[in-house]
RNA sequence: GCGGCCAUGGUGAAACGGUUAUCACACCAGUUUGUGGUACUGGUAUUACGGGUUCGAUUCCCGUUGGCCGCC
C-alpha cells in the first residue's frame, strides 16, 4: 500500500496505493467540505495539479445524509471525481464548530448548526457514514483538545480517542484504508503513549491530530519531530490541518508524507495571496535546506513567498501578473490590478483565479518537496 | 446681472446653541491552520475661508470664495 521510494535524512518521498491510484509523497490535499473545493471544479482542481482531495464527514452527515449519499452513489461518482478522497471522521467539526455538545465514552451529542437536529456522532457511526461516501482514506473518530488545555484535558482526550480507534478498526468497511490519530497535545509522554497505542491495534496510516489548535508553533514543531521518530517507517504519515508554508516544509524535513489545510482556499477567498519570491525550484531547495539545519519558521519563510492583500491599495495599477513565477495559467495572464478590482467589485472570478494562485501554490510546493528527496 | 438653495474626513451622507461631531465606503495595521461562502479585530482622518452675536457656534447673523437651480 505504501512504499518509501527515496530519503532525505528524516524526509521521505514515497508513494501511497489506493483504491482510486496511487499518490506521490508527500502530498497536500484540497479541502472539499461539501463536496467541492468552493470556487472550483472537480476539473480545475485536478488540472491545478492535485492527487486527492479532503472531504468532510460531519458535513456530508447534514446533508445529503447517510441515505442520501449512499442513493447518490457515493461522493467520487457524484462530484465525478475519479482520483483518491480521504474524509476527515467528524471529531475536529465537534471540537471547531458545535456549541452546544456533550462528549462521553459512547461518543459526542450536538445540534446541527444547519436546523438545529440533535444529531449523535459515535466512532460506529463516522465509519458508516464514511463507508457510505466511499473515501479511500478514512479517519478514526477523535477526540480534540485546545491548544491551551490542560495536561488532564489533553490526557482525557488521549485516551478516549484510543478506545475511539479500537472501535473505528473493529467497525470500518475493509475495503478502505484507515487512519489512527495520535493525540496527548505538547507533551512527548502522552504523545508516544497515543502512538503505542495506536501502533498496537494496526492502522494503515498515522495522523498527528490535535496541533495547530492555539498551542505555540515551537511546540508542533517539537511534537511532530518526535513522533516522526516514533511512528512506523512502512506507514504514511499525516500532519492534520497545517499549516503555513514554513510549517510544512518543516514538518516534511522531520518525516510528515500528507497535509491538509483551509488556508490556502480560505486565505485566497480573503484576498490574501501566496506568491513566490523566486523560481519555486530554487525557492524550495533553499528552504528545505534551511528546514534540514534546523532554521526556525521565520528562517524558512524568508526568500520562499511572500503573502500579499490584494485588496490594498498600491495594487491598484500594477499591470505585473498575480505571480510571475507561477505555473498557473490565470496567475500569470491576468494581472495584480485586474485582480483587486475583481476583489473591490464583489465579481466571484476574483474568489475563483486567488483560489487557483493559492492552491497552485501549495501543490507546487509539494512537487519540488518531493524533487529534493 | 438678479433671486433661491447649499458648503461636515479621501468619497457619500447624519446631527446639534452645550461632554470626546455619528455612519457607510475607502485607506492603514493585524488575525485566519482536520473550512458555518467571501469573515473578524483594531487604527488614521472632517465642520470651506474671514468676521460677528453668545458663557459656549459645526449650528444663528454678515461678508468672501465655490457649487447647483430658476429668471432676464
Amino acid at each position: 500500500m505504501f512504499r518509501v521510494k527515496s530519503k532525505n535524512n528524516l524526509a521521505r518521498h514515497g508513494r501511497l496505493e489506493t483504491a482510486h491510484g496511487a499518490i506521490e509523497t508527500p502530498f497536500f490535499m484540497p479541502i472539499a467540505t461539501r463536496g467541492a473545493v468552493k470556487t472550483m471544479s472537480s476539473e480545475d482542481v485536478r488540472d491545478l495539479g492535485a492527487q486527492i482531495v479532503l472531504s468532510n464527514t460531519y458535513h456530508l452527515l447534514l446533508r445529503p445524509g447517510s441515505e442520501g449519499m449512499k442513493k447518490l452513489g457515493g461522493l467520487h461518482e457524484f462530484m465525478h471525481w475519479g482520483k483518491p478522497i480521504l474524509t476527515d471522521s467528524g471529531g475536529y467539526q465537534v471540537f471547531s464548530l458545535a456549541k452546544i455538545n456533550a462528549t462521553d465514552d459512547d461518543g459526542v451529542s450536538f445540534q446541527s448548526h444547519i436546523d438545529g437536529t440533535r444529531i449523535r456522532l459515535t466512532p460506529e457511526g463516522s465509519m458508516a457514514m464514511q463507508a457510505a461516501i466511499g473515501s479511500d482514506i478514512i479517519m478514526q473518530f477523535d477526540d480534540v483538545a485546545a491548544g491551551d488545555s490542560s495536561r488532564e484535558r489533553y490526557q482525557e482526550a488521549m485516551e478516549r480517542s484510543l478506545g475511539w480507534a479500537r472501535r473505528c478498526k473493529d467497525s470500518y468497511d475493509q475495503k478502505q484504508q484507515i487512519f489512527g490519530i495520535v493525540q496527548g497535545g505538547t507533551h512527548e509522554d502522552l504523545r508516544r503513549q497515543s502512538a503505542e497505542g495506536l501502533m498496537d491495534i494496526g492502522f494503515d496510516g498515522y495522523a498527528i491530530g490535535g496541533l495547530s489548535v492555539g498551542e505555540k508553533r515551537e511546540d508542533a514543531f517539537r511534537i511532530t519531530k518526535f513522533l516522526g521518530s516514533t511512528l512506523p517507517e512502512d506507514k504514511p504519515r499525516y500532519f492534520m490541518g497545517g499549516g503555513m508554508p514554513e510549517e510544512i516544509v518543516y514538518y516534511v524535513s522531520v518525516g510528515v508524507d500528507m497535509f491538509d489545510c483551509v488556508l490556502p482556499t480560505r486565505n485566497a477567498r480573503h484576498g490574501t495571496l501566496f506568491v513566490w519570491k523566486q523560481d519555486p525550484k530554487e525557492a524550495v531547495r533553499h528552504a528545505f535546506q534551511l528546514a534540514q539545519e534546523g532554521a526556525n519558521d521565520a528562517m524558512i519563510a524568508e526568500n520562499l513567498y511572500q503573502s500579499i492583500s490584494i485588496t490594498k491599495e498600491p495594487y491598484a495599477f500594477d499591470l505585473s501578473p498575480i505571480d510571475q513565477f507561477s505555473d498557473v495559467v490565470s496567475s500569470k495572464t491576468y494581472t495584480k490590478a485586474y485582480l483587486r478590482h475583481l476583489f473591490k467589485t464583489d465579481e466571484m472570478l476574483g474568489l475563483r483565479l486567488a483560489t487557483m494562485q493559492n492552491l497552485g501554490f501549495y501543490l507546487r510546493l509539494m512537487k519540488e518537496l518531493r524533487r529534493v528527496i
